[in-house]
DNA sequence: CCTACCGATCGGTAGG
DNA sequence: CCTACCGATCGGTAGG
C-alpha cells in the first residue's frame, strides 16, 4: 500500500496535532462502524464522542463520503497489520492457507474491532446497495478469495492438496467458517466460538488433502 | 407460530382496507430492510414509497420500534413459508438436513428478498449492538442451529451420519456455507453462486457420513 | 479548530 | 387516513 509517488502538496509536510486528531477521528470511526455499520456513522456523533465541535470533525474530511472512504482505508491498514502481516511469514501453499485462516480467527478472537470484523460488517451492509462502496467491497472480497485460491494452487502443485479439487470451491469452503465464526462470536459475545471456525478449517483442509496415500 | 389464545379485542374483526395497507407497508419495509438494513428504515421513506402521508404510515405502528418488530415478524412468516415449510415434507434426520439446506439456498437463489436473506442481514446488523433486536436475533440463530443439531442427532441414531461427530460443530459447518452463499450471491448479483453452497453442504455431509463402510 | 447558521429529514404529537 | 406542527439531528456552508 506504500505509494511510490512523491508526497502531494495537499499533504501537510509535518506531523501536526491536526494529523493526530485526524487519526483519532478515524480510530473512533472504525470502532463505531464495526458495531453499527458505516451508514450509521454521523459527523455529529463522532464529534460528541471526541469532544470537539461538529464542524471541527467535518473540516478533516469535507464530506461524509470522504469520511467513509478514509474509514475503510484505515480499517484496511488494520486488517493488513493484524491479519495479512502475521500470516505472511508462513511458507506459501498449505502453510500459508492455514496461517491466513488462523490469523483471521485470531483477529476476531482478540476483538481487534469491538463489533467484530470490519469487513464482514461492510460486506453485509453493502452487498445489496449499489454505489462506490459496493464496488469497493466486491474488489476486496475478490482479492481475499483470489489470495486463498493462489495458495491452494501452490499447495496442489506441491502435492499437499488434492489436485482435483476446485480451487474457487475450496476457497469458498475455507472462507465460510471464518465469516460465520466472526458473526457468532460477536452475536454471543464469546470469542471462543472462533474455535468452531478452526475445527471447520481443519476438517475442510483434511478432506481436501492429497489423496496419494488415502482411499477417499 | 399459530396462537392458541382467542383473538384479542385490539385486533379488528374485519379484513379492512386498513389491514391491507398495514400489510403493504410491512411488505415494503421487509424489502427495504433486506437491502439497506432495518436501521435504515424510516417512516418518511416508506410513506413516500407507498404514496401516503408520513403520519398515515406512523398511525399503523405508533412507534418506530413497533414498525421494526412487526417487520421482523413479517419476515419470519416469509422465512417459515419459503424455507421451513418446503423442507418439512422431508423425512427427519439426514434427508431433512439436506432439505433445509436446499430450501435455504433456493430461497436465496429465487431472490425472495431483493437484498438477500433478511435474517442474514439482521444477524450482521445486530450482532454487536445491545438491545431487544439483538436478543431476538440470538434466539432465532439458536433455534436455527438447534434444529440442524436435532436432525443431525436423528441421522446419527439412524446410522446415516457418523455418531462420533460433534453435532454443534457439524451444524456450524453446514450453516457457514449457506450464510456465505447468501452474501456472495447478493454481492455479485449472481444467484448461481448458491451452487457453491450446495457443493459445500454436500462435501461436509459426505465427510460426516457414517464411517461403518469407509476407512476415514 | 470555533460559533452560527442553512434546508432537509428524523420520530413523534395534536387535532380532525 | 389527512394537514400542520414540535424539537432534535442530519450533512454541509460561511466566516473567522
Amino acid at each position: 500500500m506504500a505509494s511510490p509517488t512523491p508526497p502531494r502538496d495537499d499533504r501537510p509536510p509535518r506531523r501536526s496535532d491536526g494529523e493526530q486528531t485526524h487519526a483519532a477521528i478515524l480510530d473512533a470511526a472504525m470502532r463505531l462502524a464495526s458495531i453499527e455499520g458505516l451508514s450509521s456513522l454521523t459527523i455529529g456523533r463522532l464529534a460528541r464522542e471526541l469532544g470537539v465541535s461538529k464542524s471541527g470533525v467535518f473540516a478533516h474530511f469535507r464530506s461524509k463520503q470522504r469520511l467513509q472512504q478514509e474509514t475503510i482505508a484505515a480499517a484496511a491498514e488494520v486488517f493488513e497489520r493484524e491479519v495479512f502481516a502475521p500470516a505472511s511469514t508462513a511458507p506459501e501453499g498449505l502453510p500459508r492457507i492455514e496461517a491466513l485462516c488462523e490469523a483471521y480467527l485470531s483477529y476476531v478472537e482478540r476483538g481487534v474491532f469491538p463489533g467484530g470484523c470490519f469487513f464482514a460488517q461492510l460486506l453485509a451492509e453493502f452487498d445489496a446497495p449499489d454505489g462506490p462502496i459496493h464496488d469497493e467491497v466486491q474488489v476486496g472480497q475478490r482479492g481475499w478469495l483470489q489470495q486463498l485460491e493462489e495458495h491452494i494452487g501452490i499447495a496442489q502443485r506441491a502435492g499437499d492438496l488434492d489436485g482435483d479439487v476446485d480451487r474457487a470451491q475450496l476457497a469458498f469452503q475455507l472462507y465460510a467458517p471464518l465469516e460465520l465464526a466472526n458473526f457468532l462470536a460477536t452475536l454471543y459475545r464469546d470469542p471462543s466460538l472462533t474455535d468452531r471456525g478452526r475445527s471447520a478449517v481443519r476438517a475442510t483442509l483434511a478432506a481436501a488433502a492429497s489423496s496419494d496415500r488415502t482411499s477417499t
